[in-house]
DNA sequence: GATTAAATTAAACGCATGTTTAAAATGTGT
DNA sequence: ACACATTTTAAACATGCGTTTAATTTAATC
């Protein structure tokens, strides 16, 4: 883990100079992203992604060090996006006087929506990686998440309590448990049941409107007396 | 697949002739059980099974024909108790004149505990089960349980229906599913979960404790206007 | 007790994975 | 143009997986 030959601290920014090519560097995140994001981490090989990003296969431990190492930049350009964008709309609901739930919740939705500046199809790219994170057993990202943005998930947890003062930490607890696996579930499966909605209804569907129907959701279970 | 060796169709139905010790197939099965609970069925491989259970490593194949097919085993011993109970609950329901969502959850309750009768810790064991089946893509899991108890999950959905007659089928369609993810992530990160409350509110945590706050949960969830 | 059938066993097969190696190619600074 | 560092490459490495094979042991049948 320490005799690595550079990892790419610095160098080649993000785009070649002589070439309209990306770098191997960022080819090989792009594709790791889209590929996690559509299969998870555990179920996509090196061998995939070097070769659909037409890379060599050692390039990836050369620019990364390791798959485990793939996937948390691959996460990481998503949370440092999001979490910051999250911070700031938890401090805005600091001074509101009647917190709701809803509020609360509703918090997500820009920062959500604003990882659309990342990919097309950031909102929803982010959320699936955050899935298979939970539900494939990637501790180390548990730990990342924990240690970068713990300050931010303790304000959330804080304002869940203003806004539901009569629950007591433990009903919190589980609750707000239940709700990332709402979340997490919607997600993960998303892609399919947003493909049988689709046919059952016979009108779009996008990742907004899973978000909304989650939101409201989550909000009643939450606030359930 | 067709040319296996016998499968063991009959045979030896469950305890060894002249021997206390458990016949190799009970063996596989148990422990199998065990470690798909424990890890998932992905995580878990062939030769854990054989030398935790002390068996050979080939009679997986020669007692069951495949991985998937262990698989399949081990969960429909639990599904053969467990739908046919929620049938007869659910029947129940059909002639209560004011059917609410809480009764309808609530009619889980003892199918699922009903299950510790197949082992002792037997509704926590189906519940993450259920859960790996799920995040993991068993598509053949999903497609036996949908084949097989079908009609069950119909009648469910039907008295959902029928407790929440302003929800249209598409608001219905996705709180089922984030009522099924709460439900299953709650059980795949459940051991953690449990020990981080008990450590966090210094007294004991069950499984069903978990059943009583995810049933109070999703049915608010559910019944949101 | 001989003859089948069933079950167990050790070993190998074929394949896929992440990682490492060492040489070749490319780029950079002087 | 040279020397050096960086990057790319093809190949191999080491490990683990589910499965299959063929021989042996155990059990059952006549």
């Amino acid at each position: 883990m320490s005799n690595l030959k550079s990892h790419a601290s610095d160098a080649p920014s993000s785009v070649r100079a002589s070439s309209n090519k990306p770098s191997t560097q960022k080819r090989i995140l792009d594709t790791a992203e889209r590929l996690f994001a559509k299969e998870g981490f555990e179920q996509t090989s090196l061998r995939q992604i070097t070769q659909e990003a037409d890379v060599n296969l050692a390039s990836v431990n050369y620019h990364f060090g390791s798959k485990k190492a793939l996937i948390q930049a691959v996460v990481a350009r998503y949370m440092d996006v999001f979490m910051p964008a999250l911070d700031e709309e938890l401090r805005a609901l600091d001074d509101e006087s009647a917190l709701t739930t809803l509020q609360v919740f509703e918090a997500f939705k820009l920062p959500l929506f604003s990882l659309n500046g990342i990919h097309k199809r950031g909102t929803e790219r982010f959320l699936r990686l955050l899935g298979f994170a939970y539900s494939e057993t990637q501790g180390h990202l548990r730990r990342y998440t924990q240690s970068a943005f713990g300050n931010v998930l303790q304000h959330l947890l804080a304002l869940l309590h203003r806004a539901n003062p009569e629950l007591s930490d433990e009903e919190m607890f589980w609750r707000l448990h239940f709700v990332l696996g709402a979340t997490v579930f919607a997600q993960v499966s998303g892609q399919a049941l947003i493909e049988i909605a689709r046919a059952e209804f016979n009108h779009e569907v996008n990742i907004k409107t899973v978000i909304e129907h989650l939101i409201v959701f989550i909000a009643g279970g939450l606030e359930r007396p």
